[in-house]
RNA sequence: GCCCCCAUAGUUCAAUGGAUAGAACAGCGGACUUCUAAGCCGUUGAUGUAGGUUCGAUUCCUGCUGGGGGCACCA
């Protein structure tokens, strides 16, 4: 639909010698605008020296006749808007269209060509996976199935910290415990925050940590190797659970420990080359130049740090799997260090860096302030998805059902806000079940289900004279979709899914559907809006449960 | 000290340079003998500050105030 109305622009425009006139297309903040909006007179006006509102008047008479029977109506309004009102038929088609394409509904074309591959989740072994870190594994799946959704071939990827200080801190805190099996990711995470703590305030700790790392990194301690391996399968069998339970998984897990050697052979080689310089006994980039900060890429002991770490996964990614777009998202405290990893990177490889863009997340904070787990206030993952599970319980004893709507409350959550800005929560309160929320769509959901579980027979006769407000909603989702694609804007679709839940709930309380005289074309709205619903929440994550 | 980000209602969030700045929660007031009240309807209430660009600024630019993040051997 989009596209043909654009298409008839194009040719008003051209008619009314205003050629290439860039234009908006959108659906007008209030429905009473009509069904789509276009500044397109404004803006040629603009450029012709023409008075707004006249050309709009000539604009919006080509646009009728050039849409012929898709128009109802097409107003000047305002400052010179041209508004479009789609004619009864055109809208009941798109229902029709929505209602028999089932799952296919909403899919795009715009990626179709491109292969792209996206990092995201990134958990740290040997710490206790905390829900800061559920923050980009929501993000990034949903990115994920939106791109996907607009056609690209997608590579899920995510990467690891199994090695570093970090580990070694851990690694120190379960050997003086005499730990040799360890357990639990609880376990190893307070491991963590002991021998965090002790780093800090225990010179001689300090040094047995750093010796240890170093160890780790050499990997000739058989005994040690093996506490390593133990803690990491521990740690990384954790974050599969939680991947499972948001619906995540990934066709490539990397690690530290695949990039060192091929980031070390890297950052030497540009050493050679001048992009790199020793400074202290450290190999360093110097950003001045570039305006980004300048960092140690291999530290004075020969080990790499992370920034020679994520310059060998670039490559490691493009041996492995080859691709046109290279998407990495991490929280935004890390937005500084990647503008200097991609400036090294656009000197070793400037392809490799032109196609790489860092997306940040916001961080979740909570109201009291940051959690860190050094200081040991954090809520670790699985506490809080059981947490609002039990919430859920109070509603809902079923505990798969409970579990669905905790799923979406912390989802929801998470992707409603603008990608980048942090999420603050309250622990106390907790989140949101009612109001704006992941419940308020799968109730939507679930009370159209309860209809359509009711009704029978062949739908879509008995059209009512005026196409319902929430048809008018349904037939835009294809569009939300794709643009939340292009923009990586997840929240655009959930505004968007919220509206429209509220619009069917309107249309619940004011219209029986069962029984009444249009009840075959209120069934095809009712199964419209479930296919819209039911596709829309798919691609953010969020459950869609039969009953609650 | 330098770099980046942010500031919208009591609170948490929206608003490709465009139309009367939208929601939700909290508050106040309603409806309902009907397909599930995690719902529906009504209502009170906001762009930090001073300028600039523009036909038009929450949006772009500058100063100020306030907050957050980052800045060589941590991730």
């Amino acid at each position: 639909m989009e596209e043909r109305i654009k298409k008839a622009i194009d040719d008003a425009l051209l008619q009314a010698g205003a050629p290439e006139v860039a234009f908006a297309l959108e659906r007008p903040p209030d429905a009473k605008f009509g069904d789509y909006s276009t500044n397109a007179a404004l803006a040629a006006a603009n450029l012709l020296g023409k008075n707004p509102n006249e050309f709009a008047k000539e604009l919006a008479h080509l646009l009728k006749d050039k849409l012929s029977e898709d128009a109802g109506q097409v107003l000047v309004a305002g400052p010179g808007f041209v508004n479009i009102t789609l004619s009864r038929s055109t809208v009941a088609l798109a229902i029709a269209e929505a209602d028999a394409a089932g799952v296919a509904w909403g899919k795009g074309n715009a990626a179709e060509r491109m292969r792209i591959i996206i990092e995201y989740s990134n958990p740290n072994a040997f710490k206790e996976m905390h829900v800061g870190h559920l923050v980009g594994s929501v993000v990034g799946e949903a990115l994920a199935r939106l791109i996907e959704n607009a056609g690209a071939t997608l590579a899920r990827a995510t990467f690891g910290g199994d090695i570093g200080p970090n580990v070694a801190k851990s690694l120190w805190a379960l050997k003086r415990h005499d730990v040799s099996e360890p357990e639990s990711a609880r376990q190893i995470g307070e491991a963590y925050a002991e021998g965090s703590r002790a780093y800090d305030s225990d010179p001689q700790a300090k040094e047995e940590i750093d010796a240890l790392n170093r160890a780790i990194y050499a990997g000739e301690d058989r005994v040690l190797m093996e506490l390593w391996r133990k803690g990491r399968a521990v740690s990384v069998e954790e974050f599969r659970r939680i991947w499972r339970l948001l619906g995540a998984h990934f066709d490539f897990e990397f690690f530290d420990s695949d990039t060192t050697e091929i980031g070390m052979r890297v950052v030497r080689d540009g050493l050679a080359k001048g992009i790199f310089k020793k400074s202290n006994g450290a190999i360093i980039y110097d950003g001045e130049a570039k305006g980004v900060h300048t960092m140690v890429f291999i530290t004075s002991h020969d080990t790499p740090t992370y920034e020679a770490k994520d310059i060998g996964l670039a490559f490691l990614k493009e041996e492995r799997w080859p691709s046109d777009a290279s998407l990495i998202i991490t929280g935004n405290e890390q937005i500084g260090r990647f503008k200097t990893v991609l400036a090294a990177l656009a000197d070793i490889a400037p392809l490799l860096a032109a196609k790489t863009t860092h997306i940040a997340t916001g961080f979740l904070k909570l109201v009291s302030g940051k959690m860190s787990s050094r200081e040991g206030n954090v809520i670790a993952a699985a506490d809080f998805i059981r947490d609002v599970t039990q919430r859920a319980k109070e509603k809902n004893p079923d505990p798969l059902i409970a579990e669905q709507v905790a799923l979406g409350a912390i989802i929801y959550m998470i992707l409603r806000q603008t990608p980048g800005s942090d999420i603050i929560f309250d622990p106390e309160k907790s989140l949101s079940l009612d109001g704006d929320s992941g419940p308020y769509l799968q109730y939507a959901l679930v009370r159209a289900r309860k209809i359509l579980a009711y009704a029978g027979g062949e739908a879509g006769t008995n059209v009512p004279a005026a196409p319902y407000a929430i048809e008018r909603l349904i037939m835009h989702y294809p569009e939300v979709a794709a643009r939340a694609a292009r923009e990586r804007a997840p929240n655009l679709l959930v505004n968007y899914l919220t509206e429209l839940a509220g619009a069917w709930n309107a249309f619940y309380a004011t219209e029986q559907v069962l029984g009444s005289p249009e009840e075959t074309y209120k069934q095809r709205v009712a199964r419209a809006f479930a296919t819209t619903m039911i596709n829309g929440l798919a691609l953010l994550g969020i459950p869609a449960p039969e009953k609650m």
